[in-house]
RNA sequence: GCCGGAAUGGCGGAAUUGGUAGACGCAGCGGACUCAAAAUCCGCCGCCUAAACAGCGUGCCGGUUCGAGUCCGGCUUCCGGCACCA
């Protein structure tokens, strides 16, 4: 008999079960050499207000997998914490006059009592937040060591600048070239600052890729190409500037094509661009013009190409011919040496410039549509091949070529071969107050001097409000005026701050020792790391994950941990979509409808045909569906959600509705349908143990024994692959199962539900740590062992066999599960079907595939 | 523009390695219970068709194979990233 209440109140059995596990520590985790461990992380949320969907998803799987790890027997660690710098905190404290400190501390509050009543196995005692001082003292501490190394160092940098505003813009704050607040269109600006010489790193990072078993290959691609490996050939066109010699450097992949090298392009800030606009108005303006805009690259790479003449010109390293050069923004200052040779018969981009600025094309490889390259482009163009008017290279091949060219431009002393990156370092200043200070001060005499180590942490001060005009530590004397460490005379604080990657960079080493005020890392980090799994978003698949590969290994090389990758493996989660409704006001205003606010009307189908505002009937048009945001008003409150149906139903709609990789569609009637499903679990247990009103026939048994033990072998073979949503469907076709026996007093339906419970208990545990000990299974079902398929219940006496003729399936065959090869082919051949779809046909072979399909081919 | 993904019923999704396409659920339709409603339970549910064990069907075009949602080539549309949102 179950101690089971009637109804099911989610409330107070995750109330009860959160207790229960708060008052034993069960998420406690200290390093335990008995037992292998476990690192299961899940990104930190940046504490905007309230929990989003995603961070729901994104912590509701990360749990899932800590309870499943548990109960396989790991030591595992699940532990949270807080990315507290950036700039929304800024955004909301000129909004409503508090400062970001109070802001973001307030956010933590109440998000964690949000988390805490979602029920994860998180240990709360390791909780960090990035924007405090005992965290971000080590930010400066590690900074100052890898300055002192030369790892960070000044240098210029290009920022978007607000005219109006005398301000540094984030890319965020650009919209369409113009400053968010004062509609001015943005500068480029170089300001100097601070960079970490990750590009260092790149090799490193580019070839540890390759042993990277447990990450996506599509991440794994994406770093490739972000990192971006090219080799070829760097080498100047020598030029003359006020009688002195010089040369204009350029790499190049397309060595081969030297000799059809037909004019030079620099970027607009190239200081040949500058030197030649110095004398020339119009080029002067148009220099200018390629300032105007923001530095996002996505912005530059789509605005028409531009040109125009410098009117200098360099030498052809080889041919000793003339080049003109020109100016041109499409060249990347940030890539390279700010200036490329332009090939306009191979190069595509180089073509459309010489198309449109009528200059020569000069054809030097022999593609497969002849030797020439009449308009338009065609991609045969720039394909390898072989030279032609090339001089000395005609004949050669795309390596014997390059190889050629190479010799010569070294035997010259003008060039040689040279491994080009695309990846940069990476500038981590911050012209904004809420962030990690950098610790520099600025002295006279002396230079750049980093502050001392017994000095650090340098403080933020925490009740600042800033106003829209640039960094409030500017305007405080009390922050900025010090003196140098090294002479002693008065000096400047640096007031730039970190860029908040750099505080994501190691968190998850800092989890393991969060109480260390001597150390950034200790013994017990070398015991958790590296994390076992991390779960996150995609769109963090190339910066965050790269600077933390990056930050791990410059740790490693400071003997801080002998620890190179810190995430072995990674899932990314999908994002998390809702539909979108909107109407247009009288006035020719957009109004986008929260869709919890939409009916919607149905055909006899259940197609949906039209949709009105639930308020008032008025029509509204759906724009299909779309990321939750406010913009567009679709977001769900997780709250609202978890207050009506409870945290496990929460938990297992999110898991059931779509696996963890792909993205998540919102749907009213999907949380329905889930809670319907708890409720049935519910009904069932308090029902548990008293005879049905049948008694199950042997057949019947042992048929509800098989699918149990079958859809447990499937569901434990796809949480091996992180495929969670198959494993809710599995716990439905259990309790499918169970019901149909239509008796629960048999040892068939205890062990059942015994499976059942353990199944679903990382994904509805409050549930299941109630039933499980209602039904007298246990104390605490975290304690059970994970279930395993029993082979004896998977044993059958006689296989079904897919028949197919001709390839087309026909239906199906029961053989004895020891038929062997001959014994199959005649049965099938003496079949019906066969007899019925090829009918007076010659069977030419007969297809087997074990224990599964026959196909006989006529 | 460049880099990386995705596309299966009215909807979310399933299909382990190329082997019965549509598991499980939602919506819909029909029924039971009820004075009635809610809740719950039972049945039906890709398209075409009067019906079918016939034919068609996994974004589009083509290919490989006894057999393709799955592999190959070429498109289309949508999504993520592009270095100062996090």
């Amino acid at each position: 008999m179950s101690d089971v209440q009637e109804r099911y109140s989610p409330q107070s059995v995750e109330k009860e079960a959160q207790a229960y596990w708060d008052g034993t520590g069960s998420f406690r985790v200290t390093e335990d050499p008995a037992k292998p461990k476990y690192y299961c992380l899940s990104m930190f949320p940046y504490p905007s207000g309230k929990l989003h969907m995603g961070h729901v998803r994104n912590y509701t799987i990360g749990d899932v997998l800590t309870r499943y790890y548990r109960m396989r027997g790991y030591n595992v660690l699940q532990p949270m914490g807080w990315d507290a710098f950036g700039l929304p905190a800024e955004n909301a404290a000129m909004a409503n006059k508090v400062p970001p400190a109070k802001w973001t501390y307030d956010n933590i509050a109440y998000m964690r009592t949000q988390l805490k009543s979602l029920g994860f196995a998180i240990d709360w005692t390791r909780e960090l937040a990035t924007c405090s001082p005992s965290y971000y003292k080590w930010n400066q501490w590690l900074f100052v060591r890898l300055f002192k190394k030369g790892l960070a160092y000044k240098k210029t940098g290009v920022v978007n600048w607000d005219p109006v505003d005398q301000t540094v813009l984030a890319n965020e704050q650009v919209i369409d070239g113009k400053g968010w607040r004062t509609g001015a269109v943005v500068e480029k600006r170089e300001i100097p600052m601070y960079f970490l010489r990750i590009s260092a790193y790149a090799e490193e990072l580019l070839s540890a890729l390759d042993g990277m078993t447990g990450w996506p290959e599509q991440v794994k691609l994406m770093q490739k190409n972000w990192i971006g490996k090219s080799e070829g050939v760097r080498f100047g066109f020598p030029y003359e500037l006020n009688g002195e010699a010089k040369r204009l450097n350029v790499f190049t992949t397309r060595a081969d094509t030297i000799m059809g090298v037909t004019f030079c392009a620099v970027a607009a800030e190239h200081p040949l661009a500058a030197h030649a606009a110095q004398g020339n108005p119009a080029l002067a303006k148009f220099v200018d013009e390629c300032r105007q805009g923001a530095v996002i690259e996505a912005e530059m790479a789509q605005q028409e190409k531009k040109g125009m003449p410098t009117g200098l010109s360099v030498t052809h390293p080889l041919s000793g011919e003339q080049v003109p050069v020109w100016v041109g923004n499409y060249v990347l200052m940030s890539y390279g040496d700010g200036a490329v040779m332009g090939v306009p018969a191979h190069d595509e981009r180089d073509y459309e410039f010489a198309t449109k600025y009528g200059l020569p094309i000069k054809p030097v490889i022999r593609h497969a549509l002849g030797d020439t390259v009449p308009l338009p482009w065609k991609p045969e163009y720039a394909e390898y091949g072989t030279n032609i008017n090339s001089g000395k290279y005609d004949g050669l091949d795309f390596r014997a070529s390059v190889n050629a060219v190479a010799a010569d431009l070294k035997a010259k002393d003008l060039g040689a071969k040279h491994v080009q990156w695309r990846l940069r370092d990476w500038g981590i200043s911050r012209q904004r107050y809420w962030g990690c200070p950098v610790p520099i001060i600025h002295c006279k005499d002396c230079g750049d001097v980093p502050v001392p180590e017994e000095d650090l942490p340098v403080v933020l001060p925490e009740d600042l409000v800033p106003d829209g005009t640039g960094n409030p530590l500017n305007k405080l004397p009390s922050f900025y005026e010090c003196k140098c460490p090294a002479c002693g005379s008065p000096a400047r604080r640096e007031t730039d701050t970190m860029d908040t990657f750099v505080d994501s960079s190691w968190y998850f080493a800092r989890y393991a020792c969060p109480d260390n005020d001597k150390a950034m890392v200790d013994e017990r980090a070398q015991y958790w790391m590296a994390v076992d799994q991390y779960i996150g978003g995609i769109e963090h698949a190339i910066l965050h994950l790269l600077y933390s590969r990056f930050f791990m290994r410059v740790m490693r090389d400071e003997k801080m941990l002998e620890v190179t990758e810190p995430f072995t493996n990674l899932l990314t989660q999908g994002m998390v979509l809702a539909e979108l409704y909107y109407h247009d006001t009288p006035e020719g205003r957009r109004e986008w409808i929260n869709p919890a606010d939409v009916t919607v009307v149905r055909d006899q189908k259940g197609r949906v045909t039209s949709a009105k505002r639930a308020s008032d009937g008025a029509p509204v048009v759906s724009a299909g569906i779309g990321t939750m945001s406010k913009s567009k008003n679709n977001g769900v409150d997780p709250q609202a959600l978890i207050e009506k149906y409870g945290a496990d139903t929460a938990r297992f709609f999110i898991i059931f509705t779509s696996p963890p990789t792909q993205s998540l569609e919102w749907s009213d009637e999907g949380v329905e349908g889930s809670f319907r499903f708890l409720k049935r679990v519910w009904n069932y247990g308090a029902a548990f143990g008293k005879p049905g009103g049948k008694t199950p026939s042997p057949e019947l048994l042992k048929a509800t024994r098989f699918e149990i033990h079958s859809v447990l072998k499937q569901a434990n073979y796809d949480l091996g692959k992180h495929q969670f949503n198959t494993v809710a469907s599995a716990s439905m076709k259990i309790l499918n199962a169970l019901e149909k026996l239509q008796d629960s007093s048999c040892e068939e339906a205890r062990e059942g539900v015994s499976i059942l419970l353990r199944l679903l208990s990382p994904i509805t545990p409050h549930l299941c740590h109630h039933l499980w000990k209602a039904l007298g299974f246990g104390d605490d079902i975290l304690k059970a062992p994970w279930p395993e398929p029993d082979p004896k219940a998977l044993e059958q006496d006689e296989i079904d066999y897919v028949v197919q003729v001709g390839g087309k399936t026909r239906g199906s065959l029961k053989a004895p599960k020891s038929a062997d090869r001959p014994a199959l082919e005649a049965l099938v051949t003496a079949s019906s079907l066969v007899q019925k779809y090829a009918t007076g046909q010659a069977i030419r072979k007969i297809v087997i595939v074990p224990g599964r399909l026959i196909n006989v081919v006529v």
